[in-house]
DNA sequence: CATGGTGAGTTGCTCCAAGCAACCCAGTGT
DNA sequence: ACACTGGGTTGCTTGGAGCAACTCACCATG
């Protein structure tokens, strides 16, 4: 029997639990990205079907995702993050700082997080590398960055 | 076949291609709180041994941990980060800190991350709620918090 | 000196979950 | 009438996780 917690006294082992699996945080970087539609995150990943269908239900059920009908006839849906997803971008922004460091090509990284007010860079510590404010999600953006693929 | 890659211009991504995978996050915690070994590591976590064996090894082989004999007769081994592997600190505190604000029970949580050199709280931009100074790993260390457990 | 214990794994078996393709249903476009 | 789109579900197959047992080298104990 797979268990499916680690069933330790950790904030680490219990975050994990809810994010670890497989696909699951690309699937919230997506929906922050805006992409929160159950197609395009799927061709975005190319995950399968019953997979992406599995996660995004267990985010909803976990408080992490919204499902919400953006049209009725036929009814349609999209995800949204609720602030307990929006919570978990300075995981998504640490991973990013070392995904750039140590995996990124040499033109740079695929994505640049820059600050909405003055268009600075965003650090690790989700600090404005030109203002030096600290930030949270919404003062923030993204863009494509010298990696990015055509 | 289920690749081992998720194939996207992606710093996420590809980080979650070397840690995302069940266990090798908490392998990185444990050896970053001092529990080098395997028999520890294992006892600690529960993991299957074979499991914990692919783990290690697959992080050796991504510059991740760094595998030194501590005897000879009989040989015996221990890992350690790497600059790569230690650098991974921004995640495991990113993480910390969203556990401890969603999943943490009443008591609190379940392990505090402290400023060597003043003792206060560091938070989840790796900054000292005390001093204010920014923190890398070497500048912290972690004790059991009033959610510990027994 | 046989037995047991420890550390660091490896091997074999089973079974769940991921991958894949096909299908479904409602509505819309041509 | 037919195909297409969005948002899934169902069924089949396989790879990886869980578990237990085994190995091997060394040390300690009776």
């Amino acid at each position: 029997m797979l268990r499916r917690e680690y069933d330790l006294n950790c904030s680490i082992a219990r975050t994990l639990e809810l994010i670890g699996e497989r696909w699951t945080l690309l699937v919230i970087r997506d929906v922050l990205m805006g992409n929160r539609r159950f197609e395009g995150i799927q061709r975005s990943l190319g995950v399968a079907r019953n997979v992406l269908s599995n996660r995004l239900q267990r985010l909803v059920d976990e408080g992490i995702l919204e499902r919400r009908a953006y049209q009725d006839h036929p009814a349609r849906y999209e995800y949204l993050l609720t602030e307990k997803g929006l919570d978990l971008w300075p995981v998504l922004v640490a991973m990013i700082g070392w995904g750039d460091k140590y995996l990124a090509g040499p033109e740079g990284p695929p994505v640049l997080i820059l600050h909405k007010e003055c268009g600075g860079r965003v650090n690790d510590r989700r600090i404005c590398e030109r203002c030096g404010a600290q930030l949270e999600v919404r003062d923030a953006y993204a863009v494509p960055g010298p990696g990015a693929k055509a």
